[in-house]
DNA sequence: AGAGTAGTGGACCGCGCGGTCAATAACTTT
DNA sequence: AAAGTTATTGACCGCGCGGTCCACTACTCT
């Protein structure tokens, strides 16, 4: 019909997703996004629309591929669930503590900047809380089936718990604390989870 | 010796304090500032420096005074400390909910927006992370005291991932998430803790 | 080949940004 | 009362902001 994109609409996002992820959606300015994507204004404007749009779509795409990430992360069978679940959040812990990763996570960051202000922004932060919980919940349900929980344990309540162990690993991690002490928490918080009773011997 | 100053410095610190709270370091203009504090831009920045300095000046502020505040709350006798902390985290979780803190704590939002980028920053957050994490440690120490908590509870440990937990309730409220799961998320967390064992009957 | 259409790049717009400065005001000291 | 000092105000600065527009290009369709 016409002339063709010249550029990968993916590869452009993803440099754009980093730019607001790297400095904030205030600090980042329509040039840094041009040079970033090497795409001149008329063609993000016209391909995307205006600044906040084009943060709504990074913003939407990363909430989204966050979620799916950590659902097939905790994919797997009933019986190293807890571990799996325990891996995963250690791991969390690992790399909010990592000096390269000191942006944090685009959501935590998004939603600290934007959410008040922005209903949108906060909605999507919302579902996609409430998406991780979920995941995180599914996980402990397999826990507690195959018995690494104890029977009385509510899983949405220890799920939503863990959320905010995470959320919390993420905003500490930022302040640039140590590596030991967020992979501490998630140990302890661990730890709290009820156990089955012990076997007899 | 010469002309005094006619405005309250405490006063217009507050209001500068409100408006990078409101609306964040980046979003905040200096035009903001002045209007808020009634004060003209020479006022400002003879009396104070420039924007970052200005931020610098009410983040320290906030961040020892909210240490001030929780030790404060926190305070008393071993016999209700558990107690206390636990009504203290719900506290929290309840202001993370309300629509009207939407705007969530300037440590979080300051930490979010400028700790990646400005060491000073990330500094100050760390170093008041920390005071809140003793503030519950010290918490937790007299409730192991009362017998309140096993005798092999680590308080350490156990301060540090409530303090992750406490984090964690204003990311998630920022996103809106409704109280009751907040306060759901400290209940479970308490319920965790190491209880001592049951006296006899 | 010509017409039609969508993509591209960058010049351009007006505004509001952070920050400076000089004229003036309000005080203390001698 | 005069001199010295600091606070205050707001005009002013140059720049970089988000956003618009248009001449030009590269393609498809007939």
């Amino acid at each position: 019909m016409a002339r063709p994109r010249t550029f990968d609409e993916a590869q452009v996002l993803r440099a754009v997703r980093d730019q607001f992820w790297n400095k904030g959606y205030a600090a980042t300015s329509m040039d840094d996004l041009m040079q970033a994507t090497g795409l001149g204004k008329g063609s993000l404007y016209g391909a995307f629309g205006d600044k906040h749009q084009l943060f709504l779509k990074v913003f939407d795409a990363y909430c989204v591929s966050s979620v799916e990430a950590v659902k097939k992360t905790l994919e797997g069978p009933d019986a190293g669930a807890l571990e799996r679940l325990r891996q995963y959040l250690l791991g969390v812990a690992t790399a909010s503590a990592a000096p390269s990763n000191r942006r944090g996570c685009l959501l935590g960051r998004g939603t600290a900047e934007l959410a008040s202000e922005d209903a949108q922004v906060a909605d999507r932060a919302l579902e996609t809380f409430q998406g991780l919980e979920a995941a995180f919940v599914r996980c402990l349900e397999q826990a507690k089936a195959h018995g690494d929980l104890a029977p009385q344990a509510d899983p949405r309540k220890l799920g939503a718990m863990l959320l905010a162990v995470m959320r919390g690993l993420e905003a500490v991690g930022k302040a640039g604390m140590d590596e030991a002490s967020l992979r501490g928490m998630v140990e302890t918080a661990f730890e709290g989870l009820p156990a089955p009773a012990k076997r007899r011997r």
